[in-house]
DNA sequence: AAGTGGTCTAGACCACAAC
DNA sequence: TTGTGGTCTAGACCACTTT
């Protein structure tokens, strides 16, 4: 049997559940403090070492966070995001439709060369230079999603100098490029977890997987103009496909 | 600033990277015996709980293994699938035509009450009765999702009787019952934990995240057949989907 | 009997925050 | 100064496997 000390055991389940239940019952809000490691530890009559075992679940969980000196505090919950894919729209112009505050940050922008893997993606050669910038994505002021935005050099030359009151890559491409409205032409999904950056970039707790869609954005069926990856907070992003008459034809059979 | 004990330390990282690096040097595979946890804290002079806790580590995210009284073992490294969606065909049909040895279990067949959320999705009554499947699917003998079937017993009465020789549901629905091939009619995505059950079924790691898929069927435009929601492994399924130009008609403005 | 991993106790020292 | 969480040491006992 393949077991190790990630697993529950009885004495912090029971912990576990207590905090819980606590939380519950006293209708604890996002920032309530919690009684103390010390206090749990006389309370159970167990080392303070279990009780922070059960800690660290919840808090790797995202239930709960603690602050060094503080204390342990009750997390906000999260408000996941179902988002309808459309592949001709982009994401902000989906999501601009909602009412919730959507807001978007561009965090840095770099120049890297393309090499083999995306240059075949982009359809570029593979010492072509490739415009890098990281994008963050919030609602209500709270980061979900942090993504990756590769441009080819060559489709938009000094792409870097239309970054000035950023919004979004496809505003650029059409205004001051004039392509036609970018469409996702591939797009993969998967599920993996959090990096260094992720948990730094998005806040997010250790134990929370990750939803990371990569698509492939053409301006017309033999020019590629995007490889866009968004590595999304499991828990704030849910995607959502629906097929339409005329799409279940161009599907089926 | 938020931290806890599922961060690594310097002195954990140090037994990390040896482990890692110790896997890598001598070319050890799956099921090969790494040093004991004693051996390591002598080597590295700590405690035996700075060993434990850097094993949880790599246990926990799927690298080794441990079996009490044995030792920790290297963990299969996952050969992951990239599962093309097709919304006019069934998994297995996609599946059928790769090369790799896939096989499907039928794990346990029981009858429930669809309920509020069940029954708006399959627009049935919340009263009705519903076939519910769990399915196992394995590629090369390795289980890599669990899946669980709803099916309303109004549009498919004595499903359970058509459970012999099981081998996929569509075939029963149209082979048994005469219904068109369904087709998938909304999709879902998201990315979350494994719960025990999945942990168990799939023999996963604890901190290996699921790639869940929610998708509808239909057998006409007004007709749901079948409810299905899949939990795969995030190591061993990623999800693509190409847009052809007819879709992209479909899907454009 | 010896070695292994799984769990827990008891206690130390540190950095930080609040009083 | 006191209380908090973060880390580590030292050692115990257990269940299990191998020799």
């Amino acid at each position: 049997m393949s077991t190790h000390t990630g697993l529950i055991n009885p004495k912090q389940f029971e912990i576990i559940n207590y905090i819980k239940g606590y939380i519950k019952k006293n209708k604890l809000n996002e920032g309530d403090k919690l009684p103390s490691e010390n206090k749990l530890a006389d309370q159970f009559e167990v080392n303070r070492n279990v009780v922070r075992s059960a800690l660290s679940h919840l808090s790797a969980q995202g239930h709960i966070y603690s602050e060094k000196g503080r204390g342990f505090f009750v997390s906000a919950k999260p408000k996941p995001i179902l988002f309808d894919h459309d592949n001709g729209l982009g994401f902000s112009e989906v999501m601009g439709t909602g009412t919730r505050n959507y807001q978007v940050q561009l965090i840095s922008k770099s120049v890297i060369s393309a090499g083999q893997s995306l240059g075949k993606m982009l359809n570029i050669p593979a010492d072509e230079k490739v415009y890098l910038l990281k994008i963050l994505r919030l609602l209500e002021g709270e980061p979900f999603a942090i993504c990756h935005s590769y441009l080819p050099s060559s489709r938009l030359p000094d792409f870097d100098k239309h970054l000035d009151n950023f919004t979004t890559v496809n505003r650029i491409i059409m205004e001051d490029y004039g392509f036609p409205h970018p469409y996702c032409g591939n797009l993969s999904i998967e599920s993996c977890m959090p990096t260094a950056e992720d948990i730094d970039l998005l806040k997010m707790p250790l134990q929370m997987p990750i939803l990371k869609q990569n698509e492939i954005f053409y301006v017309d069926q033999d020019t590629t103009i995007e490889y866009f990856c968004v590595r999304a907070r499991g828990d704030r992003f849910k995607f959502r496909m629906s097929f339409t008459e005329d799409m279940q034809e161009a599907f089926g059979d």
